[in-house]
DNA sequence: GGCATTTTCGAAAACGTTTTCCTAAAATAT
DNA sequence: ATATTTTAGGAAAACGTTTTCGAAAATGCC
């Protein structure tokens, strides 16, 4: 940080016009000669002159930035493999339409110990995009009620937009296809917590009871998103009963992963003895063998949508209708399902 | 963006005092009168100011925000498994110390075409951490070279402080296990292109050399860093050779998905038939059956550290040492790697 | 009570922009 | 030739802070 940055005003003095006259040069406007506005931009070239983002920001109330609430029970918000897809896609678009993208931290390790909307005024972001976190924490209230642009990620709050995928109907076809192999009796391993998990559960409910399929209470058991250990728990806890389920539902397909050890750790084959199917889509899904069934969200599109809508938003607070997106996601049949019969 | 957020201004009316006072009493410095200090405090909170980034950068020349620089060939920084659980970390210490996190965007979707460094020097970014991108890019370069604090996680750049992983003594020791397991026919898939790989299969070849083993040259195959269709194609060429190895090292655990693969399409069983070993340690290394063979690395402490020591560096620009600090892995024996006789 | 300190506070400049008006000159019209 | 319009550019305020320096008020000391 030793020397100074080139400002508008050394480009002035090397130009010898003004400061306004610079400013106006480089944003094109249109009451600058083509001549100075050339020679100003040589110069700002030469001098290797970078538009200061703090200046702008305070002049224009604008920061070209982005901010981004990520954060879950597990604080792995990263590191958990459908968000992260998300998030890339989001970040991808966002930097094409020129905006950049700051996390707003959550935990106990918040600057000056700030709520997140405090963060995001704070920080003068443009807009929010919300996703992976506990949606009934106050302070996300806070935020979605602010008059900040908000788009939340498969979680929908009245009066704003979000994007959501399918998953009534992704659990929908899941079900009808563990169905159509000739499966009647299934559990389900349910992620409790979210909106999303909700949705499947519920969806799991209608479509069997729209099946005709009864499926008796205990084949419903409860584990954390996301954790294969309690998962495996679970799974041990179906296997146990008088009478097992030929398939196993999990939340998510990393859960799924905790079924399948507690399942070849009694020795039993997938899907010979045993079927299960996930849900999510992950890259391991493909790569497992036997491929799990499952059904892949399209993490890429949401992403896409989420910034492009976010971004609408803010550039036509007023235009812009709230909407609820839904992104189907696609069944993907694996080798986890058993025929049977 | 309706009303106006509330300023210094606003609490100086409301308190009856000057600009600078409130200034100083928020900011706690000594010149100000114990009871003023709590006065405007009062006023502040109830007014619901928060402070203004831009304007706080603007004067100070600090913006408690950190550049990320995350960007990988195909594009997928945040999807990648291991670099995502360092950033992860990374920003946990970040933000347990003030600051706040943003990308550096590369690609071609940069704001106003901005080179890495420009958009570091236009968002005033306290420091930079650079990880898991091409190193050979002249604006990485440019960068490193600039008078930014920089830390670069897995590639040492003279005059600047990193932090790597020791590929070096974990591909030592895992070869060594391999070794002491039996096996003196080994090959290796090599992930060419990062000094991470190099190093990697630079210490293969020296510990097989100091072990006694020879190794034809057909038994290092190229295929690219994290690709398991590559890693496919590499170990269908490897079994097809008259005689194949014992045992297949991958780059990382993901193209060991690609070998698994390869494999179990010729109805070779893991570890029976052939056995294999990855690198990294990534959550699936843990969850596949037989568990993979791997050493894993200590992602969190690494994204610890370099947040530590970049921090350090942006407070203290001139005191703090250049250092290159290696992060120890530990093997992971799993069950991918038969004992032989 | 007078002097020297110490404490407490404020005026004003500065950070790097953008933008609103305003003016002078140049171009055009009459 | 004069009157009118257009074009090109500048002065200055403003955004919300921080910080320097100086001044006034309070306190200490004899």
């Amino acid at each position: 940080m030793a020397e100074r940055n080139v400002s508008l005003k050394d480009i002035s003095v090397a130009c010898g016009v003004s400061i306004a006259t610079v400013s106006k040069a480089l944003n094109n406007h249109s009451d600058i000669g083509q001549e100075t506005k050339e020679h100003v931009r040589e110069v700002a070239a030469k001098l290797g002159y970078r538009p200061n983002a703090a200046a702008q920001a305070l002049k224009t109330n604008r920061t070209n930035n982005i901010g981004v609430l990520f954060v879950d029970e597990a604080n792995s918000g990263l590191t958990h493999d459908y968000f992260n897809h998300v998030l890339n896609s989001f970040k991808k678009t966002a930097e094409e339409n020129g905006f950049d993208i700051t996390f707003i931290n959550g935990g106990k390790a918040r600057i000056n110990n700030m709520s997140y909307l405090s963060h995001a005024i704070y920080r003068g972001f443009d807009g929010v995009v919300i996703a992976c976190v506990d949606f009934s924490d106050p302070e996300v209230e806070e935020l979605v009620k602010s008059n900040i642009p908000v788009v939340t990620i498969d979680h929908i709050f009245y009066n704003r937009t979000s994007v959501v995928s399918d998953n009534v109907n992704g659990m929908k076809e899941l079900v009808q296809y563990v169905y159509d192999q000739g499966h009647r009796r299934v559990a389900y391993v349910h992620g409790a917590g979210s909106s999303v998990t909700q949705n499947r559960l519920t969806s799991f409910y209608k479509t069997l009871q729209e099946l005709g399929v009864e499926i008796p209470d205990e084949y419903v058991v409860v584990s954390p998103y996301r954790d294969t250990d309690a998962a495996f728990e679970a799974t041990n806890k179906l296997l146990d009963l008088k009478e097992p389920p030929t398939c196993i539902f999990y939340p998510d397909d990393f859960a799924a992963l905790g079924g399948i050890n507690a399942i070849r750790q009694r020795n039993l084959r997938i899907p010979e003895d045993i079927s299960i199917a996930g849900y999510d889509g992950l890259e391991i899904a493909k790569r497992l063998a036997p491929r799990l069934t499952t059904v892949v969200q399209n993490s890429e599109k949401i992403g896409e949508i989420a910034a492009t809508k976010l971004i609408d938003l803010i550039n036509n607070p007023k235009g812009t209708l709230v909407e609820q997106i839904v992104v189907e996601g696609t069944l993907e049949p694996g080798e986890s399902v058993k025929k049977i019969i």
